[in-house]
DNA sequence: TCTTTTATTATTACCGGGTATCATTTTTAG
DNA sequence: CTAAAAATGATACCCGGTAATAATAAAAGA
């Protein structure tokens, strides 16, 4: 059983871990994030169909909350989940495919802390978004 | 008369210069962006009261899909769109009176040019989003 | 200029993601 | 075991954004 630093952090708050809410930070765990509320909903429903979709807001929400969740919402659609452990999260969104490419380091330890003194900036989180096109619509679409 | 560049991108793509998109691009320029469709829809009406919404999102569109503004979705309520002269932008959200700072300065140039090479993308901006919590709100609620 | 074609706009109705409300159930505390 | 508190689920609702369409304005051609 590994664990899932989403309960833990449930649980360290004080916050009562139970069936839904186990259910659903396992599930982000195993999909990595990435989620939008209603596709959680829908793949809950196979294994828990009591669950409605008010607890997955409200439990996203929480976690939210808490900082080791955070929503993105790119124009248009449903917002998606992605996971925040070392609270910060970057990636490469496609603006063709919407393909979404996680990257694992992180290239603003410096920028932050500077971003920090400079402004008075007591810093939670970040988020770093590229916008571009990815190698494969690169090459189904040359613009050039 | 000053020039305004989001005019300007309208004219040389193509697109006619009408009386409703002057004034919507002249307001945005005017208040610097961070402003939502309907804040702008609003402040349109006293000057404009023809305009109706629909042209007001799709100028929106227009304007983002050439480039020169984005569409930036906190949580909860409408979009904001931000100007986007130089193809990036960065800014520091709190989270506690949602207070947006914007930064200047470009903390990844070479960050990104790394990114480019590593996964072959081509980048055509990015957006750099800190949450944290600002220098008024850390005096009203010590988190220590 | 007058006509034809194209682009843009305004109105209306609609859709879907998310929220508010509240009664019910589950969990915790005593 | 009982009472209080927390969490859940069903329903109805709200609001930001979209789709569709008819009318208008602008551009192009004769």
């Amino acid at each position: 059983m590994k664990s899932n630093f989403l309960l833990q952090s449930l649980k360290d708050n004080g916050h009562t871990l139970t069936r839904p809410r186990r259910a659903i930070c396992d599930l982000l765990l195993e999909c990595g994030g990435h989620l939008s509320a209603d596709q959680l909903v829908e793949k809950l429903q196979i294994e828990y169909p009591e669950i409605g979709r008010m607890t997955v807001y409200r439990t996203l929400d929480l976690l939210s909350s808490l900082g080791v969740l955070r929503a993105v919402y790119q124009g248009g659609g449903a917002a998606h989940y992605i996971l925040l452990e070392g609270g910060h999260h970057h990636h490469l969104v496609c603006a063709i495919c919407h393909r979404v490419i996680e990257i694992d380091q992180c290239l603003l330890q410096d920028a932050t802390e500077q971003i920090s003194r400079q402004y008075r900036f007591q810093i939670l989180g970040h988020l770093l978004e590229i916008l571009g096109v990815c190698e494969q619509c690169q090459a189904k679409t040359p613009l050039n």
